[in-house]
DNA sequence: CGATAATTGTAACCGATTGTAACGGTGGGC
DNA sequence: GCCCACCGTTACAATCGGTTACAATTATCG
């Protein structure tokens, strides 16, 4: 779930299960989520050996407030800690965090490595101060809805997005069996960037699939 | 774990252990952090000896609970007491404020003093004298929970930050249930900073999720 | 130490946003 | 041309957040 999660903001995710060298996997990574609960393995201890041979930020993955393990956590040098259950959004809300707060990224951080504003068809799109300008420059004011479906189709222009994977990509879970709330969202989104809603131009519906982001120019 | 997390906030920390003398290690410190379950030694005993030569804030940490050490604790002059077991974060938010409502510092308060001003969209916040101005140079009052929410804010640019996490960073304690306080803050502080409320471009609200702080431009 | 003022949390109300349902149109397959 | 799945649109309800007022708490001042 968190890997497709993550690689569908854009970020390469690598896996290491029991047997796998530590070090090895984390010298190559800009970041490590690490869930406390392995079974057999004692989580603060692989954490404890991670820190000894980098300073990688660690995000540490609890089960239902374990205090005490929080502590020792935070005391071994983990940047910042997440109670299950959790929602994805949130995983990436820190995980972005802690990328800023860590600074210089080995990868590209689709976050903070992308140009500030995404430019198509003469609309500008700023992800990180979360405002919108149409071509003659005027802001568009998005609700937070619009702006983040809008934010998923330039991250996958061209490309025909199904409305689970929308949804994913939105929200971190599936669509309902008759959810037509994405439907919904197009719409409402396409009243606000296509001059002819019947003939959208931008927002293209591909029947029986879902939709598809067109730009004829993307600059990012 | 006590000293590693001050350090990793950017303290310098002393211990001080049965035998060594108060009176020096004392003269040197902003803040002494005191268990009053030492062993043989009487805590409070130690804490009326530290009150005979100097004024330094003490924060007393006890016990599960113990009312009576407490009381007493407060009437010999303590500034703050917490009980065992305590988080780490709590024991922070404390330390500063007790170390805010101290005033000047003999060594450099990582939290109080490091970053010189931040600037932001022509604003200026300093830290360190708690002072705010516009853009204009007009000095701005902020009472103290809007400014530490706006430092907050300008630690964690750009990320979305959901109600918890800015609890957590500004009290070191999880939101309850149904807490609108940090709204309400939110609110109070749109109205110093926004030109209009309505759309503010400042601190955005993402829907279901939290707020984001989105300067233009940001020095620090 | 007590009175007063300032600040902050809480509750209530209301508007904005978003999901759900219903209805109708459209287009493709036969 | 007809049928039916699929989608656009509208209306509505539920949820969420902004705003206001007020109570509780905290700080300030004598």
């Amino acid at each position: 779930m968190l890997r497709s999660c993550l690689e569908g903001e854009g970020y390469e995710v690598t896996e290491a299960g029991n047997g796998d060298k530590i070090e090895s996997v984390v010298s190559e990574a800009d970041l490590v989520a690490l869930d406390l609960n392995l079974g057999r393995e004692d989580g603060l201890e692989v954490a404890r050996r991670i820190r000894h041979v980098s300073d990688v930020p660690i995000i540490m993955i609890t089960g239902k407030g374990e205090m005490i393990d929080r502590i020792v956590g935070l005391e071994i040098g983990a940047d910042d800690y997440i109670s299950k259950p959790f929602h994805l959004r949130e995983v990436l809300a820190r995980i972005r965090s802690v990328l800023r707060r860590s600074g210089t990224s080995k990868t590209i951080d689709p976050a903070v490595g992308a140009p500030a504003t995404i430019r198509f068809d003469g609309f500008e799109l700023d992800p990180s101060r979360r405002s919108f300008r149409a071509p003659d420059g005027v802001e568009i004011p998005l609700t937070t809805g619009e702006f983040d479906l809008l934010v998923v189709f330039t991250r996958h222009p061209h490309a025909v997005l199904d409305r689970d994977r929308i949804m994913d990509l939105l929200k971190g879970h599936d669509c309902a069996p008759n959810d037509r709330s994405i439907d919904n969202q197009v719409a409402r989104l396409r009243k606000l960037i296509e001059t002819d809603t019947r003939q959208p131009r931008l927002i293209k519906t591909v029947r029986g699939a879902g939709y598809s982001f067109t730009p004829t120019r993307l600059d990012r």
